[in-house]
RNA sequence: GGCCCCAUCGUCUAAGGGCUAGGACGCCACUCUUUCAAGGUGGUAGUGCGGGUUCGAGUCCCGCUGGGGCCA
């Protein structure tokens, strides 16, 4: 009776995850490894004409990237189209099913009548009882048969859902008896899912409320063959800023576009974790842990949410900051090798790390913004912003000033932070300028950018070589681009 | 069009019928400061509408409106 829990995630491979999926993924997940139970993993690719075999391992790649971890040998809904053979076949003896050898054409005729009646469709029923004899006679012709659920007139069918309560459809309201395979032998969606949920013993359906209107059929499937019918959980759908679904046509939603921006996966699993579901009280940044610890269904909230991307990239700035030093570096460089796999990497190597890591810490939100506000410590031809030159450089005393700090700080033994402010501030008060026009000079002098770290942690972690070079050859770089620019 | 689901600040959400409706993102101001961030402080903004039930409704019931989903 109290069986473990086992629930699943079953993506269908026409595109890389999406935050949807992978949202929905993750709860399954943690209702799993909350109750104890198997996280169970099915390739929904019977749909042949969307599904590409590259689309599997670029699924299975995310998921592991996101850390859901799954038990069991991955199902392939391809391998089984035996066995949903086997159940169609099992459902025709006991009539429950029926093989129907209408046309398309007849099909459409039949639409197109309930259409000019004003009516909704439903299946005429025409096949529901033929005579061996009629039977035959299509074969002979060469139809080859799909075969229909027969659906019971008039019954309301109930289910308990653990997020949305009672929901109740009228069997009425079904569109008529379904087709479970096609005339090609590929079984359809409610067919397969059910035989499949049933088979891989899964107790808990958990999945988008988009496939509440699945629900009745699937279960009157589970009723014919006398099936034990799992739970449902659906899901609250997450929606784009203009209120409609987000989908894989919306772009900018998969996994792995968040990946290439440099957001962490523990940050977008915390953000997904947070669509749909919350811990009651304030908490917001939970680790997977916590998160394992203290999920519960019940605290799935049933309306839609908007995915605000903002959002996300200001808790990926959280994680990025709570992570130690070493460990953030070992992820830039995992993540630049990624990029490098991707043909997007950035020249920098493994001395660079440190000093990316000491500059930009406390000011990114994304793994990528390392790389892209830091030019200037892992190349020598770093620009300089023309709008930053202009306001900072403007001082016709600039260039020899900045030579002379060269030279005091060439004197300087210690290449530290507080070292480094005396020797400016001393030098700004002999000159009798104030200090803030050697410290904005210097900073785009050696960084191209009048914005950015505090000017002495900057030249600290720079190294006294490069500081003096820069500061030398601010002059002739700066007339070179206004020479550039002029002509 | 039919059926179903949903409804608290712009967004994500908290509030087991009893609070000045709380937090977070964003935004604004102030602060810190050599710039920009980060940090700190403060502010902005919400129970869609109308009926009930109740001493008391964001919370329960009904209707409307709006949004969404599935099917056609």
């Amino acid at each position: 009776m109290d069986r473990t829990v086992r629930t699943r995630f079953a993506p269908s491979p026409t595109g890389y995850l999406h935050v949807g999926g992978a949202r929905t993924a993750i709860f399954n997940y943690l209702y799993s490894r909350h109750t104890g139970g198997k996280f169970l993993l099915r390739i929904e690719d019977t749909d042949r004409q969307r599904y590409k075999p590259e689309w599997v391992d670029a699924i299975l790649e995310g998921l592991k990237w996101l850390g859901l971890d799954w038990d069991e040998d991955v199902v392939f809904q391809s391998e089984r189209l035996q066995r949903y053979r086997e159940v169609a076949e099992e459902l025709i003896r006991r009539g429950k099913a029926y093989k129907c050898y209408c046309t398309p054409e007849e099909l459409e005729a039949e639409r197109e009548e309930a259409r000019r009646k004003g009516i909704p469709y439903r299946y005429s029923r025409k096949c529901l009882h033929l005579t061996e004899e009629q039977r035959r006679k299509y074969e002979e012709e060469g139809r080859k048969p799909s075969i229909r659920f027969h659906v019971p007139d008039n019954l309301d069918v109930t289910f308990h859902d653990l997020v949305h309560g009672d929901i109740t459809y009228n069997t009425n309201d079904l569109g008529g008896d379904f087709i479970i395979v096609r005339s090609d032998g590929f079984p359809t969606y409610n067919f397969a899912v059910v035989v499949d949920d049933h088979d891989m013993g899964v107790t808990h359906v958990i999945r988008g409320d988009d496939h509440i209107p699945n629900t009745p059929k699937q279960i009157l499937i589970y009723r014919a063959m006398d099936w034990e019918i799992p739970e449902f959980a659906h899901l609250p759908m997450i929606l784009g800023p203009d209120r409609q679904k987000l989908s894989k046509r919306h772009g900018s939603t998969s996994l792995e576009e968040f990946r290439l921006q440099g957001v962490l996966p523990e940050a977008l699993f915390n953000y997904l974790l947070l669509l749909g579901w919350s811990p009651g009280g304030n908490r917001e940044i939970i680790s997977r842990e916590e998160a394992i610890r203290l999920f519960d269904i019940k605290d799935v909230n049933k309306s839609a949410a908007v995915f605000d991307h903002n959002k996300l990239y200001w808790m990926n700035s959280e994680y990025i900051r709570a992570l130690p030093d070493e460990e953030l570096i070992r992820r830039l460089r995992e993540y630049n090798e990624y990029l490098k796999g991707k043909g997007q990497g950035y020249p920098v190597s493994d001395e660079h790390l440190p000093v990316l890591v000491r500059l930009f810490k406390e000011r990114v939100k994304t793994l990528k913004d390392f790389f892209e506000y830091g030019v200037f410590v892992y190349r020598e031809d770093y620009p300089y912003d023309p709008k930053a030159v202009k306001k900072r450089l403007k001082d016709p005393n600039i260039f020899t000033y900045l030579k002379g700090l060269a030279d005091r700080l060439e004197a300087l033994e210690e290449w530290k932070e507080e070292k480094i402010e005396e020797v400016l501030r001393a030098y700004a008060d002999e000159l009798g300028v104030k200090h803030a026009l050697l410290i904005h000079g210097s900073r785009v002098a050696v960084s191209g950018m009048a914005v950015g770290p505090s000017l002495f942690l900057l030249l600290e972690a720079l190294g006294k070589e490069k500081v003096l070079r820069r500061l030398r050859e601010v002059e002739s770089r700066v007339k070179d681009m206004k020479a550039g620019n002029g002509e």
